[in-house]
DNA sequence: TTCGGCCTATATCGCTTTGACATATATCGA
DNA sequence: TCGATATATGTCAAAGCGATATAGGCCGAA
């Protein structure tokens, strides 16, 4: 899937301009499982706009650039449906945490648990955007699918840190006795 | 972090030639957090021979070309812990299955099934996958920590897409009576 | 009151990475 | 014997990332 692709996904819900829709990745339903960048997200739209899948019309502002705002087009909602009918990729998952964690050797004791922290904290912070998400209406199917597949993938990971971390500081204490 | 620093990580454990890093990354440890392809490894691989980060041995080999061994330098171990002192970015996580249920509107129920059962299919594979990288030995500290975090993640899926199915089953008979 | 920092808004650009392809040989089952 | 799979290295176009540029408004602190 690409960022096209992505960006038709978003207009299907409501019109937006570039930024509205690079904000609904960074703090909206799609930020739980998508990332893009505005070097991405611009090139896309007018693209799309090129193909005729999404119409644009300029929101004048005072004083600020115009808004471009974007709406999905009859042809794009049919190319965003195609778009779904394909056999998905599968999920990518990059951590960098995961990666020192296994290479913890090189790492001094203080900064393993710093990293777990840092790990915990993460997490807790995209449980919590979800849990806004959820007060901020958005309830249709979907949503809550997508809501509570995050939030049991996301707890389970609190929780097996958690435990490790209570595990460091006995471990921590014996060794003081 | 970036796919050097990856290729020092792998190559701290034992020396490697390209397509063994390859390996590693799809089937192996690092399998479970991290994605390369041919296209960044071999690159990186110059790249590091170059800086002399690691040192390269040509391994003759009947017929097929020959096998390139890498293996990390002084020099190498101590980029590897500087890159890993490095406070680490954020989690990635992209899933076009997650982006198909938000807008299963757009699909037939038939469809969303199939994508449901996938998914289930491929954090199975997942799961086998750490299973086996357990009996093949490789039980220090670190890789203790990430099985057991990844087990919990990804069990944590399957439990949810396991309950979803069956509520679907249910409903279906209950619109089928 | 003005200065710095942040928000809205669009866009470009160099660099990294992907994913597909090219090349070559061995091995193994149908 | 033919196709598929495995070993092995590599290139390349295209996609995408992350940083930066530009520019005015708004708001709180010095």
């Amino acid at each position: 899937m690409n960022v096209r692709t992505l960006c038709l996904g978003i207009l299907s819900f409501r019109e937006a301009s570039g930024y509205e829709i690079k904000k609904e990745i960074e703090e909206g339903q799609f930020s739980h499982f998508i990332d893009a960048s505005y070097g991405s997200i611009y090139p896309a739209l007018n693209q799309l706009h090129a193909e005729a899948l999404v119409t644009a019309r300029a929101e004048e502002q005072s004083g600020r650039p115009d808004k471009k705002v974007y709406a999905i087009s009859e042809s794009g909602r049919k190319a965003l449906s195609e778009g779904l009918a394909e056999v998905a990729a599968k999920d990518k998952f990059k951590s960098q945490f995961l990666f020192a964690m296994l290479l913890q050797e090189y790492l001094t004791d203080e900064q393993v648990g710093l990293a777990i922290d840092k790990q915990l904290n993460d997490l807790k912070q995209k449980l919590d955007r979800m849990e806004t998400c959820r007060l901020q209406g958005a309830v249709s199917r979907g949503s809550n699918f997508i809501m509570g597949y995050g939030e049991a993938v996301l707890s389970a990971g609190v929780k097996f840190l958690e435990q490790h971390v209570c595990q460091r500081r006995s471990k921590k204490t014996e060794a003081a006795e």
